[in-house]
DNA sequence: GTTCCTGCAAAAGCTTTGCAGAAGA
DNA sequence: TCTTCTGCAAAGCTTTTGCAGGAAC
């Protein structure tokens, strides 16, 4: 039986990209965490296991990843880059009070636009934002 | 019969924002060109028109208008905030190659999820990402 | 006369780059 | 051994902030 690492490390090879510590640790803290994180929360949720990691190598490593495909890159405000390893379609929700970011289930299907005729469409992205039910909540 | 500008004063009175010359001229560009700018395209397009006119201005400019919500602030792309003025539900399809950002007509409503229930939505955005036609057509 | 806006400069914040040494294959 | 990654520091860019003078009402 294989390690959760011996199979990281076929995904990072199948990808072209080079293995090292470093890399198998962020893909599988953002292979357990999908909670959207920036690239400073990465570095800072890991500095425990990892206490030399430098920004300048999660930064090069979360392009890295986000290059071959491996994770996906979320721009939901301006200078907040958030990544997820989720590659499914779905949506996303922001919420305005507490900053957690939601996902939702969508079917990308369902958009055909004649506007976008003859366009090649590679990614699509969907976001919504206000307050969520556990906010809601708390307000009352 | 009133002219654009006595138009665009009412609207800023009524959004409560106090009018100015550059707060005329930054609203009026952005009404007549739906090219989704960036707070540096809309400097630099209005420097012949507003010889004086001041990164900070329009950047303090843009937000108040956002904040009142006269403008919508697209960020499909981390530190590249776009600004519009049509404020209907449409989506947003931006060419890798040229940087062209088109819209396109979406019905909003069709989304439903029941992951979202009992969330208060605010804001919807759609983003697309690809290669449009017309970059296309010049690879042949 | 007040209030709020403008514009200059400086600061802030996130991301990228350059480079020498280290690690991986 | 050769390539590529890591990590430090510095640079790059967009956006924000502070403040004095000026415009709007």
């Amino acid at each position: 039986m294989k390690s959760a690492n011996e199979n990281l490390s076929d995904i990072l090879a199948n990808k072209g990209l080079k293995s090292s510590h470093q890399r198998l640790k962020i893909l599988e803290y953002l292979a357990n965490n999908p909670c959207h994180p920036t690239a400073d929360k990465i570095l800072h949720e890991m500095k425990n296991e990892l206490p030399t990691l430098s920004k300048s190598t999660v930064y090069k490593t979360l392009n890295s990843f986000v290059e071959a495909n491996l994770l996906r890159e979320l721009t939901i405000e301006d200078r907040e880059i958030r990544y997820e390893y989720n590659l499914e379609d779905h949506g996303h929700f922001k919420c305005e009070e507490c900053g957690e970011v939601y996902d939702f289930k969508i079917n990308f299907d369902i958009f055909h636009s004649k506007e976008l005729e003859g366009f090649k469409v590679n990614d699509k992205n969907i976001y919504f934002k206000g307050v969520c039910k556990s906010c809601l909540s708390n307000k009352n």
